[in-house]
DNA sequence: CTTCTTCCCGCAATCGTTTGCGTAAAAACA
DNA sequence: TGTTTTTACGCAAACGATTGCGGGAAGAAG
């Protein structure tokens, strides 16, 4: 299990270790003759460098760390696959781990990976009040934030338009004749959420509807839930023609508790959601919804990051991508 | 950006670094007093050791490597949630990667893992022949390869039970009074379908049935494929009652070709998937599958692994795990 | 008062690299 | 041939921790 030096090669070649070291940084003090041997050596005892002994010395590891609140949310899981593509493009490797949407574990999680020397973050954050305790983290080591529109924490975070996405979902919904649109979702607790709420009631207040809610200070936007709190939203005589549910997952469990309730989904009720999950795309679930680009997102927020990492005093900024809605047939036209 | 290091601590509280060192590892050779003082030091200048320059003298990075084929598919995205929260119970994390199914990926990040001197590898093999060029590579660190019966392989794998999962679903679906089961799904390039279809036919074999292969040589699981094959199966009269998916992804391109055909599930023909992803208890979806137990088959390499990175001699286990029937909606007795 | 323990703590080597500096040997120049 | 420049490589000091060993001071035993 032994692993084979520099200094190995080193008395192999008959050379010192700096010799080797040299030769292979590709430094032009070094005959191609005895780099040809060196080579040759490294080869036949197939030598490894030492990435965590070299990063003692440059001061960088090439890891980077990737915080999620849950890698089983496809919309995270999306993140990570990108985010992972790119930092290999770039030489880095991902630090993976999940917050569960713990602060604690969030903040502990942050720690471990500047213990780890990560040469920068992104971080998904649980919640707008993360950063109380993070702010000070934040300041050892590059972090972007992911999906939430903070703008309060001086520190770069990328998101979607959380806003405009929700206006343009109700937009749509009224342009396709519906005036009596439910919001399905949590409102406070999370900038992101009560951002969606906000587009939503802005529009309702533009066309000149009523904004109707429902479950507004629920916390969890798992499927699960999502079913629990439709169940007795539907147990009640619902009045409505549309919801705008505030993520996909809520929807999947909307339309999970209508197919049970006997409602039809879009005949006798539209169902609007927000992110585009994969789930979205799925036959018979094929629902209409806002999308977060999240090919684009990641791309924008590694760049941030790299950035952030070469120019270590580049301060902040923000970047907020449009939304887009992408129609499939869980929304109908009504008279 | 400069991290206070060990002798930065030491400077203030006037003691030397190694007193440091031994204060905060719990050394008893320490009066308690000036731990005292030491740890409060620590605190206020935040200070957090480097796990990079400890990884160095200890010979042990407390990092794991997980190398999945994508980390999009539900199948593994769950196993790394799993792989995660062991992972960090044991003081560990993790470094994930995507291969892509790429062998050349897969061993590119195997070697920049060594690289990093993880301290295990828990692998998602691409295929059952991309041991050659891993065989050398599995020797440098703990290795336990999962989700494939590799049975030829001299190292240590965990997975489900895939030829008997077979016969399972077959065995249900002939219970149900279908005769005619056709078996949807790829059969060589890899040990896991080959198995699965192994199991198909035996149990066939037994019931007195005769099989039926649809897409042998077909090499890719997504949705997408499983859709374009399924459409393809659907536009020739089909003559059986059943199908037998390889995987739920493909199981869920079927779903999707067969609304289109205006076939009904699980009216008209009855599916059955396997894996039991997430997407397969979906409303709407509601999948009959056989499952792999993923939560016991992660934690079964995890300690598999553990054991491996203690003992580093102990050689290398087999560890096949029984599947289970999940029934829902998707498939109906006939007579 | 001397000697031996015991208790704390410091010195210095080590882990596997990178890199500034010094210096022979070879090449170029006078 | 003597001097300078270039080429090619070695020496040794970092990087930030851990740890075996040695030793001074205080207390106990003689």
């Amino acid at each position: 299990m032994k692993n084979v030096t520099i200094k190995d090669v080193a008395n192999i070649v008959g050379v010192s270790y700096s010799t080797v070291s040299r030769a292979l940084s590709g430094s032009p003090e070094i005959s191609e003759e005895t780099r040809a041997r060196i080579v040759e050596v490294c080869r036949q005892m197939n030598y490894t460098p030492n990435t965590v002994a070299r990063a003692m010395v440059k001061k960088n590891t090439m890891l980077l760390g990737l915080i999620l609140t849950d890698i089983n949310n496809p919309f995270m899981s999306e993140l990570a696959y990108y985010v992972d593509r790119q930092a290999h493009e770039h030489g880095y490797n991902i630090l993976l781990s999940n917050s569960s949407k713990d602060k604690d574990q969030e903040r502990e999680i942050f720690e471990l990976m500047v213990g780890h020397q990560v040469d920068g973050i992104i971080l998904c954050p649980c919640g707008p009040e993360s950063s109380e305790a993070l702010t000070q983290l934040t300041k050892r080591v590059p972090t972007v934030f992911f999906g939430e529109n903070l703008r309060e924490i001086p520190e770069s975070y990328i998101s979607v338009d959380n806003f405009r996405g929700g206006e343009m979902g109700t937009e749509y919904l009224y342009g396709l004749g519906h005036r009596n649109i439910l919001y399905f979702g949590k409102r406070r607790n999370s900038t992101t959420h009560q951002l969606r709420a906000d587009g939503y009631e802005n529009a309702c207040k533009k066309l000149g509807i009523t904004p109707h809610y429902f479950n507004n200070t629920f916390n969890s936007t798992s499927i699960q839930n999502g079913y629990l709190m439709a169940k007795q939203l539907f147990s009640e005589k619902p009045e409505f023609t549309a919801i705008f549910a505030s993520t996909d997952t809520n929807a999947l469990g909307i339309m999970k508790a209508a197919e049970e309730a006997g409602i039809r989904i879009p005949e006798d009720i539209s169902l609007l959601g927000f992110d585009n999950i994969r789930d979205a795309s799925l036959p018979r679930i094929d629902l209409t919804t806002i999308e977060q680009p999240m090919k684009l997102l990641s791309s924008v927020a590694m760049d941030c990051l790299f950035q952030k990492i070469q120019n270590e005093q580049s301060g902040y900024s923000h970047r907020i991508l449009y939304p887009n809605l992408v129609e499939r047939s869980s929304c109908r036209k009504i008279d």
